[in-house]
Parts: C-alpha cells; structure tokens; sequence
DNA sequence: ACTCTTATCGATACCAAATCTCAATAAGGA
DNA sequence: TCCTTATTGAGATTTGGTATCGATAAGAGT
C-alpha cells in the first residue's frame, strides 16, 4: 500500500510544530479554527501515520492520554503529577543498555515526574 | 475515609502476586475462576488502591493497556515491540537526576524497547 | 456480643479516547 | 486525461476504565 501526501497530513504536522506536546484532541481542535471542514479521524489517523514514519513521536505517560512531539532527537520528559505539565529535559544521560540478555534493545525512554515549580507550594494532590 | 481490610483486597493483591505483569481484565478472568462472584470494578477499584498504598505498581508502555506489577522495589522493564512481552530488568543503572530546573524530581522511570528473543527472526511487524 | 456508621461490594450504566466503516474524494502513475 | 486506490470526513463502534447506587460487611464504640 504505496503511501501518498496529502494536504491534510501536511497540514497535522505543521500545527503538531506550532503546539506543545498536544494531545490528538488539542490539534484537532486547534485545526477546527485554521482549517474548517478538516475530519477528527482524519487528524488521529495522521499523527499515527507521521509516528509511523518517524516524523514525530507519540508520548505516553501514565494516566494521560497520548501526547505527540514534533521534535524527533532522543530527548527526555519531566512530568508534573499535578497539573500534567510537560518539560522538554535536554540533557545527556545514557544509561548502560541491558545487554546479553534474551532480548535486543532498540530504544529506550526515561521519564522524569514530580510537581513543576508552580505546583510545588500547592498541598492538595 | 479510613481505609478497611477486605477480603476481596487481598484475594486481589493475591492473584497479582500469581500473575507476570497481568492487566487489570487479566486479574479479573484469572479470579473470575479461583472466586466466582467477585466483581468487574471490585478488581478495577482494588488494583487502584493498592497501587495507591505502595502494595503494587502500575506500569504504562506505549500503546498498551496498564499492568500491573507486584514488585515495587525499583527495578526497569524491557517491553517486546511485536508480542508486548514484558521482561524484569534488575540492572543497576542510575541516571543523574537532573537538578537546577524549575522542577523537582520525585520518580523515574526507565523503558526499553525492542525484540524479545522469539521475535526476533520473525519479519513482520 | 450487639449496634451503628460508612467503606466497600457487585451489577450495571456510563464516559472518553481511539478505531472502524463506508461512500465520496483526490493523489499520482500510466 | 483516465484509472486505480489511498485518503478523507461523518458517524458508529469498540474498549479500558470510572461512576452510580442499593446491598453488604468491616470494625470502632458501647
């Protein structure tokens, strides 16, 4: 199944560029004012397709719903466990892949969580 | 709200302790045998509040369903791109948590991705 | 042991994220 | 321009998980 460009796909990852670390939700919502008349499925299906192809990344974290990142280096996440805020971390940690092991590692992930400094003080979960 | 002791808590926490990294429908259908008559939300409701109580963990990886874990020490996990495998890694690797940022790091978690040993000769996604 | 408050249970209804269906459209090679 | 078929958009469906609510039982107080 020879894949083909589409308009919309461009137009998915152009606002996936201008958005930080959206949910598919927040992109469709944010492309109902740009671009009426564009489809919910149509812009879920995009951001798979684009993930698919290594043109952005799927973010999962737990108890949030799937967040996409249209920056592709091997950056990590912090995670606030109050408001769901999201912060890029460049830094320079390379854990020892496991190795003679059963399996063959390809990637990894390293996710950061805590309260970002504005929730910091806040008491209530 | 203090919390009871139940019987159907611990034939919950139980079960977990049986099972390799089970998801929650997992638990259900394993005790829906042992103890017939147990609830759907009672296993749903019990693993949220052990997870709560530190008893067990939950684990999120990407375009999985959650598990959960009855080993809370804080060991890593490989997870099997094509058979979703989950494998223990009890490797010592620790990341400098970052510092000097507008956050505080209270968790981490690290991921790896890739072939398990059966899937690895296999082609297919 | 009995009583009383209320956390918890089990069944089921409900919700939200994401996927599937399908007729209409359009990408792009011939 | 024509033709094949990948893609679209609207809406239905699936699914993992949660909320509701009357019934049950944990466990503190007497």
């Amino acid at each position: 199944m020879k894949r083909r460009s589409t308009k919309q796909r461009e137009i998915v990852y152009e606002a996936l560029m201008r958005l930080y670390h959206p949910t598919a939700e927040e992109v469709y919502e944010y492309l109902r004012g740009e671009q009426p008349g564009i489809g919910r499925a149509t812009v879920f299906r995009n951001l798979a397709v684009l993930a698919e192809e290594g043109r952005i990344v799927k973010l999962f974290f737990p108890d949030e719903v799937t967040h996409y990142d249209a920056i592709t280096d091997g950056h990590y996440h912090f995670v606030c466990k109050r408001c769901s805020k999201i912060i890029d971390l460049h830094i320079n940690v390379r854990p020892a892949l496991p190795t003679d092991h059963d399996f063959e590692v390809e990637s990894q992930e390293i996710n950061f969580y805590g309260r970002c400094r504005e929730c910091q003080q806040i008491l209530q979960s």
